[in-house]
DNA sequence: GTTGACATTGACGTCGACGTCAACTTAGCT
DNA sequence: AGCTAAGTTGACGTCGACGTCAATGTCAAC
């Protein structure tokens, strides 16, 4: 236990002292890690709002003021937590090309890759599912967290778009087409089909949603959809 | 001003005391409304989590403590507040068929219809940008203004999968495609669309965004285009 | 075994926001 | 005018969360 000694004169403002850097030895790596799974644990369970970084030190097994050692705020913990997860989902998301496709025309093989992304997409975005649901509240408020989310979609939409540039050089697609609207519009439309049902409503059938989401994605393409 | 009387004694647990009633007289209406529009102000400036119930019973030019007379908390003001906009937005949104649609083939005026109903989305959702993005952010942590959002959100895609299933039953558009799914991924396209351009980004050519949204929504169902 | 840089601890002062209430004002009714 | 119920006021006590820091523990290197 610490010494009962004269309590620290506090600050005026909080949160505007040193940005804690990185550990640099073993042991303080460890800790950092230990903080990080014993904050997602809290938020997922608390939210954001009402995580108390009483309770991450807590679930961590550790003082409360060691936290400060590594994180400067409940804010900046969050922060580095989604971006250790968005790294983990594009990461994952970028599997491209890894399951060959079925011998069929172009247009079968570009249809068999948009429900390949459909379901992984749905199977990561099941896995962080409460984090991903933080993410869209946190962004409101927090400009960096903003920043991180902006990112991770333009490159998401940038792949996405660059797929159909292709379809339209390869004649699938119609030339005039608007790829840049097209793409964010339907990255928007999975996104935002996906985060309703697991984040807002839960009862749904996964198959048959990603059937319907691929079937709408490829006609609205106009690439054909059974043959 | 109040005598210097002793101080009240305040609660162990605050929120948890009488939930204020309607007002009965026309001074008690208008004061309500002028809090809910100083609300607004307070929301739309700083955001949820940032907005103080003093500057909110300041915006409105009275004493703190009549915001208690009618709202019990800063939570209650935001849900009053989501529901009346809600309200307003539907209202507007059901103006269904006040144009005439053009002298063309159903599937024209079909596809007609698709992009009056996108238009008028995006003119609402612009006027209500802020709230709409603090919507999104309450959503994740207030199980009341989830339901709401909900609700909401079934209302409108109810209406979408009812006109799908009408263009089925003329022979428009596939018969087995789920209508159910389907409506909620196009309304989560357009929804998802405009949120980010409009809240995320702020950056975009409407003109084009909505041209490209109704394109996509009505080749998904594989109605003509163009014709 | 001693050293010293790094890590850990938890009690403490401070601060901001909240909700209350006793006194006071307003306005409708008789 | 007198009465009363509804509305209004703002100073105040309380509370919870925060971030700090002096004291103490740890461990690798010498």
């Amino acid at each position: 236990m610490p010494r009962p000694s004269a309590a620290g004169p506090p600050p005026g403002d909080a949160g505007t002292s040193a940005p804690p850097a990185l550990p640099t030895t073993e042991r303080g790596r460890r800790m950092r890690a230990r903080l990080l799974v014993a904050a997602r644990e809290v938020f997922e369970r608390d939210g954001f709002l009402e995580a108390r970084v009483t309770d991450i030190s807590a679930a961590a097994g550790v003082a409360h003021g060691s936290f400060y050692t590594y994180f400067g705020s409940k804010t900046a913990v969050f922060r580095a937590l989604v971006a250790e997860t968005m790294d983990d989902l594009y990461a994952s998301m970028s599997t491209r090309g890894e399951t060959g496709p079925p011998d069929g025309s172009p247009a079968e093989v570009a249809v068999h890759r948009i429900d390949q992304a459909n379901r992984r997409f749905v199977a990561m975005y099941r896995q962080n599912t409460a984090l991903m649901a933080l993410f869209e509240q946190v962004t409101t408020f927090d400009p960096e967290v903003r920043a991180q989310r902006q990112a991770a979609r333009e490159r998401n939409v940038g792949r996405v778009r660059h797929s159909i540039e292709q379809l339209q050089r390869d004649g699938l697609v119609a030339a005039d087409l608007d790829a840049e609207y097209a793409a964010h519009a339907l990255v928007a439309m999975v996104n935002g089909a996906v985060h309703y049902w697991l984040v807002l409503d839960g009862d749904f059938e996964e198959e048959r949603l990603v059937a319907t989401l691929t079937r709408l994605w490829a006609q609205a393409l106009g690439l054909p959809v059974h043959a």
